[in-house]
RNA sequence: GGGUCGAUAGCUCAAUGGUAGAGCAGCGUCCUUUUAAGUCGUUGGUUCCGGGUUCGAGUCCCGGUCGACCCA
């Protein structure tokens, strides 16, 4: 591993480093704190720049601050720039406003340094909105440098162990890694307009019911118990639709103790949304709308380009709906498929590529299908309908096809971006079905959710959303650890 | 877990088995509207770690660490 490994405390030596450690007791020694000096800024970068009116020279005051990024010293003037949440701004520094003491003060910075600067704007001949700059200060040292300038930082590991310099010298990181708490900010408004309530529930559970997946294991000391880290959100909010709050939705970590992917995280966000009195149906106008939403608001377009597939996803148009059924006819040419013995499906499977395990059921061999052969396919969006009722034990059965479920799957660009149903709220069958489910492993039976539903739950239309996998769609990433700040690697050798 | 590839200066990258280099950054100089500013000079290395082969290893071999990609 380059560079992190030698940035240990002990590497005090390297020059640049000692260089900037002798500036910063230099100061001290002058009697000003490197990290103290109060200032505080007015405006943002991006603000302050929209206070500009052509023409009007030096009418606009303004005081701004972040970490300079970009220094050149002309000698008795200088142009820098500076970076703070909304982006750059360009500082202009001359000896003669500022003084001579200020001057040499202020070219003693280094890159990285986070400074304060006020002064007014005005329009350079190359026509940069600037901040020509009336006093200057020095609020927070930097010791170490920043990458280079020009190719940023590359390497994957210290752009994911060390997010805040990938943040600072790659303005695509930055963008994308905005554009996710716009997506999840435009997320919630959407919900609480539509008078959802934001709730949150424990991750901390005895049973890490709601979904198939390995969870993690932890211990607490004073109930002297173990405890499962969530695997998804499901049945806490299902209790409160029970309890009357008819319109619920959480955006938190599911934790899954499994392989890890370029789309596989072991941490990674959902949001959940329960609506009583809806139904699948209703959710897929829901998750239509916020999309649609999504992508004129955050994105500014309904057309988003789409590299893997070289397609562009257009989320304007009408969706396609399909039941799973045919997608599967289609796939395999064979329309009895679902009639089919198991061997001849283990036959037809492996005939296109798949390998399938010996002990698997029928509907696995089934979903392997889809998963592996179908799913990657589906670039725009699509609601898969009518899954077989095995692949979930919580979605209400279809009334006229009883062998598989009320349930869609929308898949886009060849990813599951999410299942909704119309939730089970019979309490009886949904014991069954848990029952059928868990088979000998009676212990993963969540006994306080059918207690819950036995009060009876309205019946209502859920949904899940991987938000990671939305952000890989919406912002074009490559991999969910573009899209997460600190993705999980292994830890770093201590050495 | 398996396979392939990778790790060299603070960063981005070079270097037939034969003196480890460049650009940026840094340091020193010139320059009062620059846009990867320009100019002249210059410092900086446990070549990821540990073994081995060799007269000689950044380079070849073995083991390990971390990462990327593919597969499970």
């Amino acid at each position: 591993m380059r560079g992190f490994m030698s940035e240990l405390p002990n590497e005090m030596t390297h020059d640049q480093y000692a260089v900037r450690l002798k500036k910063l007791t230099d100061l001290r020694a002058t009697g000003s704190d490197p990290f103290r000096a109060g200032f505080e800024p007015t405006h943002f970068s991006a603000e302050a720049l929209k206070l500009y009116v052509d023409g009007q020279e030096n009418a606009v005051g303004v005081q701004v601050a972040g970490r300079l990024v970009v220094m050149r010293d002309m000698g008795k003037s200088q142009f820098v720039k500076i970076l703070d949440q909304q982006g750059l701004i360009q500082l202009y520094l001359k000896k003669d406003v500022v003084g001579d003491e200020a001057y040499a003060a202020f070219r003693k910075l280094d890159l990285g340094d986070i400074i304060g600067a006020a002064g007014t704007l005005f329009k350079t001949k190359t026509g940069e909105i600037t901040v020509r700059v009336e006093r200057c200060v020095l609020v927070a040292k930097a010791l170490r440098p920043l990458p280079e300038k020009w190719h940023g930082l590359t390497d994957p590991e210290q752009v994911y162990r060390q997010r805040y310099l990938d943040v600072i010298v790659n303005p695509e990181s930055r963008q994308r890694l905005l554009q996710r708490s716009r997506i999840v900010s435009a997320i919630r408004r959407f919900l609480e307009d539509r008078k959802f309530i934001e709730i949150e529930t424990p991750i901390l559970q005895s049973v890490a019911g709601g979904a198939a997946a390995k969870p993690f294991t932890t211990h607490h000391n004073a109930l002297g118990c173990d405890f499962f880290l969530r695997i998804s959100l499901e049945l806490y909010l299902k209790r409160m639709l029970v309890g009357g709050w008819d319109r619920v939705f959480e955006i938190g970590r599911n934790f899954r103790n499994e392989g890890l992917s370029r789309k596989h995280n072991p941490e990674f966000t959902m949001l959940e949304v329960y609506q009583a009195y809806s139904d699948h149906r209703g959710m897929m106008a829901l998750i239509k709308d916020l999309l649609t939403v999504l992508c004129r608001d955050v994105l500014g377009s309904c057309e988003i380009p789409h590299a893997p597939s070289g397609q562009v996803i257009n989320f304007g148009g009408a969706w396609r709906e399909v039941k799973y059924k045919d997608l599967l006819v289609a796939e395999t040419g064979d329309p009895q498929w679902f009639s089919r013995s198991k061997p001849e499906k283990i036959a037809a499977a492996e005939k296109l590529g798949l390998k399938i395990e010996p002990h698997w059921e029928d509907f696995e061999i089934t979903n392997e299908i889809f998963s592996k052969r179908i799913e990657p396919g589906l670039i725009q969006p699509t609601f898969v309908l009518n899954l077989p009722r095995e692949l979930c034990p919580l979605a209400k059965i279809n009334q006229e096809d009883p062998g598989t479920l009320d349930v869609f799957e929308l898949i886009i660009g060849g990813m599951e971006i999410a299942p909704a149903y119309s939730e089970q709220n019979d309490p009886l069958l949904q014991r069954e079905m848990f029952e059928a489910q868990a088979g000998g492993e009676k212990q993963n039976i969540d006994h306080d959710f059918l207690l819950a539903l036995e009060h009876g739950m309205p019946p209502a239309g859920g949904m899940g959303v991987g938000i990671d996998r939305l952000c890989i769609l919406l912002t074009g990433a490559e991999s969910i650890r573009d899209v997460i700040l600190f993705p999980q690697l292994r830890p770093a050798d201590p050495q």
